[in-house]
DNA sequence: CTGTTAGCGCTTTCAA
DNA sequence: TTGAAAGCGCTAACAG
């Protein structure tokens, strides 16, 4: 029941050739009879031969298979990254094997196992939130598979990334809020050590000190499960009667722009909100919510390419490739 | 650079046995001395070992790769679908090897050969809208490959398929808006031909018909594109001065809501508007989308429980498992 | 131009 | 309890 494949065995006994033969008219060789190139290829047509990969990969020590941890699948950046990687999959032959980390450091260790066992050529990788242990990348390492990160990174790993210049982009959303006039602006922050939120925490510092204003560490409330935390972490801060908030993305953003309009504030009028990752509610909601929206789907092209470079080039010395966010202006936080 | 891979001879090497002891160490059969496997086992941590499946799969015939493709990964139903892929390929140690068609049906053909190639177990496929041709999914039974549908199906082809019942959700989202009153209901449909959307458009049907509610073809038109197209048909629909639109999915449910706020049509006294999927924005458009919310990461499960059943009890006939979707009441269909 | 031989990493008889 | 040999499907020298 299961051996229905054809080999190129099979093909061999029935043209009486030798498997060498037909193995190299196959893959179109030279020095081979056209007409026997002719009648092979027929042949495997005929019987749907399909090469066996797996045979290939064990002589050719390469798999042309791809890893990809997310943290997450079912979230607008992480699916159209996949959906970017998918595409350049297919344009230079790769496969892509996936793999969820659900936040989880463990889960993600044994997900690396499971797929170097399974002789990726390389690794595309956006860590989870709790992930602090290099031991799994310095293992990858040792034993020459080439890895990168992509978005959310290990900053004491030495290793490739594409990440969105998140600092950045954190820094513009907050100063457009100061430059609409707010002055006590609040920041929803994300899990502490997590390098996408350290680095949009930095940019509202960096943007808050250049102009000068001031706050304090109540201004900044993290929720460590991201949108799970979001409301509490609201209320507390809307005790500073703050007239910006900067959530960590933009589903935190919804709910304060959602919990609002059951109180006394009105926004924009009253409190600006900018959210972040562009996701698809953020252009729905009433106020639309003003939002940094990153590349997702670039990011995942540009990270497969690169890492494709690196398997097949080896030795690049660790690149850093940095996209731009684009804020995005919306009803939230703009006065008309 | 590359063989840096600790293979089972390199510990045979070492501990001066043969590589048949080491392998059956390594795999806890019995007829081995205890003090034999403790080393092997040993050694095999110390140089992190990791088992080459590849290798395994040669011998084995079974790859415990599992092949998933889908039409558009960004999307709510299809990445919580995957999600819940992942949960059970973990429970069960299988991989997923991902594929996106991208609703085009030669890619969709070329990212089974592919799959094939790479010795899948099995596949999970939810067809692009294109798909017509049934030969790739012949020739995957004829090799004996297991495959199924989950969501999207070919319905002239015999497989196991996973699904939730768009023709009761339709219908119920419907007669919903009948019960409310409603008597010219227009339906926003999807592709011809996919499967999904013609359940839809039965179930919109039989509503109506059920009811006695009159409706012409001029009711329905269908977006090819889904909400790419979904403003024109909704255009069209409303020279028809409809009460209620069953929108083919959420985002074109959205586009329609959003829409009628700039003509004097009010949502929902005016027009009622259901849509169908359970996608975040229909929580957060104002007034809220009243949808059918499909259950994703379960679809997701069962698809590949049922999969893994045929892959490794062999024959069970075809199966057809049915989950439900919920239909969720919300503002812009419920007169309070 | 074609066949023979050896081998990728591992498992599986079959002997010892 | 261990080892030797063969083989999974394919490729890579090397002869002929």
């Amino acid at each position: 029941m299961k051996n229905k494949q054809v080999t190129i065995k099979d093909l061999a006994r029935k043209l009486r050739l030798s498997v060498s033969t037909v193995s190299r008219a196959l893959r179109n060789l030279p020095d081979i009879n056209e007409d026997t190139r002719r009648k092979v290829l027929e042949l495997a047509a005929g019987l749907n031969y399909e090469p066996n990969y797996i045979a290939q990969s064990l002589i050719n020590k390469q798999t042309r298979i791809v890893g990809v941890i997310v943290p997450l699948i079912a979230t607008h950046f992480f699916s159209n990254a996949l959906s970017g990687m998918n595409e350049v999959a297919n344009e230079h032959g790769y496969h892509l094997m996936f793999c969820q980390s659900n936040e989880n450091a463990q889960q993600e260790a044994e997900g690396i196992r499971q797929l170097v066992s399974c002789r990726i050529d390389g690794l595309l990788i956006s860590v989870s939130k709790q992930t602090q242990d290099a031991a799994p990348f310095l293992k990858l390492q040792q034993k020459g598979i080439p890895f990168m990160f992509f978005d959310r990174d290990l900053r004491h790993v030495t290793a490739s990334r594409v990440i969105v210049d998140q600092y950045k982009s954190a820094f513009k959303a907050v100063e457009h809020m100061i430059r609409q006039g707010r002055r006590n602006i609040v920041h929803m922050a994300g899990p502490k050590g997590l390098s996408v939120s350290d680095e949009r925490l930095r940019g509202y510092e960096d943007a808050m000190k250049k102009y000068g204003i001031p706050y304090t560490s109540k201004h900044i409330v993290h929720c460590e499960k991201f949108q799970l935390n979001a409301l509490e972490a609201l209320k507390k801060l809307l005790k500073l009667k703050p007239d910006g908030i900067f959530a960590i993305n933009d589903p935190s953003g919804v709910i304060a722009i959602n919990y609002l309009k059951q109180t006394a504030y009105r926004v924009p009028e009253d409190i600006a909100i900018v959210g972040f990752n562009g996701d698809p509610v953020a252009e729905v909601v009433d106020p639309a919510l003003s939002t940094v929206v990153q590349p997702g789907y670039e990011v995942g092209r540009e990270a497969l390419k690169m890492l494709i470079r690196h398997i097949e080039q080896k030795p690049p010395a660790t690149e850093k490739k940095v996209l731009e966010g684009k804020l995005v202006i919306r009803g939230s936080s703009k006065m008309c």
